[in-house]
DNA sequence: GTTGCATAACTATTTTTATAGTTATACGTT
DNA sequence: AACGTATAACTATAAAAATAGTTATGCAAC
C-alpha cells in the first residue's frame, strides 16, 4: 500500500469524516488559512491515482469518497510504527501507554470486560 | 518540536539502537542498498540543525548521539496520531487493538499486574 | 446563442527531501 | 616534506510534495 503524505492524510481525514464530499466541502472543513480550491483538487486527484479514493460524477462535478477505511489505514500505519518503535510488540506499546498514564488500569479492565462479553 | 522526515527517522532509529555512533557505524547498520556515506552524513547534520542529535569530536571525526529519547519521540508521535485518528482517546486505541486481536486479554491482564505491583 | 459561472484537468512554480559529487583539512606513513 | 587516507563541510542535482495559475468544458440565465 502506498503511503499518504502529510497533506494527503489531512484531506483524507476530512473525507473519512464527511464520508463523501465535493472538493468545496473539503475546503470548507479545512482550518484557516484555507488552501486554494485547485490545490485541494490536485491533491485529491493524486490520491485517486494512488487508489485511496474514488468518485461519482454528478453532471460536471465529482463527489469523492474513500476507498479505504480509517480503521484499515490506521491499522497499517500502526503496524509499521509498532515495527519501528516496539519491535512488533503491541504489548510493549500498551505497557508504555499505561506507564505514561495515557490509559488507566480501570480503562484496561473495561476493555477486558468488553472483549469477554462479546 | 520539528518532525523527522522518513529518512531522518530511519537514521534516528539506528542512533537510538547504537546509543552513539560514527557515520560509518550508521551506514554499517543500514540494509542494502546502502546509501552513500555522504548522504548519511548530510542527513545527520540536518538532524543536528533541527536539534535532534548532537556530537562529540574525536580528533577529526564526530561521534553522534540522540538528544531525544526514542520514548519521548514516540510519545509525541502517538499524541498526534491519537488526536487525528481516535479523537484523543487512548482507550479507543487500545480497544481497537484488542478488537483487531493485536493484543490479548491475557496480555492486558499482565499489564495490569505490572502496574499494580509497581 | 451569447455571457458568465463552476468545475475538472492541465501546467507551472516553489519548497522540501533525498542523494551524492567535490573540496578542504587533519593525520599518519614513508 | 610529499603522499595517501579518512573525514566533515560544502555544493549541486534529482525526486517528491505542496501550491496555485491557466485552460477547457458544460450548463444555466438571460
Amino acid at each position: 500500500m502506498d503511503k499518504l503524505t502529510q497533506k494527503e492524510e489531512e484531506l483524507m481525514q476530512v473525507l473519512w469524516q464527511l464520508d463523501k464530499a465535493f472538493v468545496k466541502d473539503v475546503v470548507a472543513e479545512l482550518p484557516e488559512p484555507k488552501p486554494h480550491y485547485n490545490t485541494v483538487s490536485t491533491v485529491i486527484r493524486k490520491m485517486e491515482d494512488k487508489g485511496f479514493v474514488s468518485h461519482q460524477s454528478f453532471g460536471t462535478t465529482f463527489q469523492y469518497f474513500p476507498l479505504i477505511s480509517k480503521e484499515a489505514y490506521f491499522k497499517q500505519f500502526m503496524t509499521n510504527t509498532i515495527h519501528n518503535y516496539f519491535d512488533n510488540s503491541y504489548k510493549n506499546v500498551v505497557s508504555f501507554l499505561a506507564q505514561e498514564e495515557k490509559i488507566s488500569v480501570a480503562e484496561l479492565k473495561e476493555i477486558i470486560q468488553l472483549i469477554e462479553n462479546k
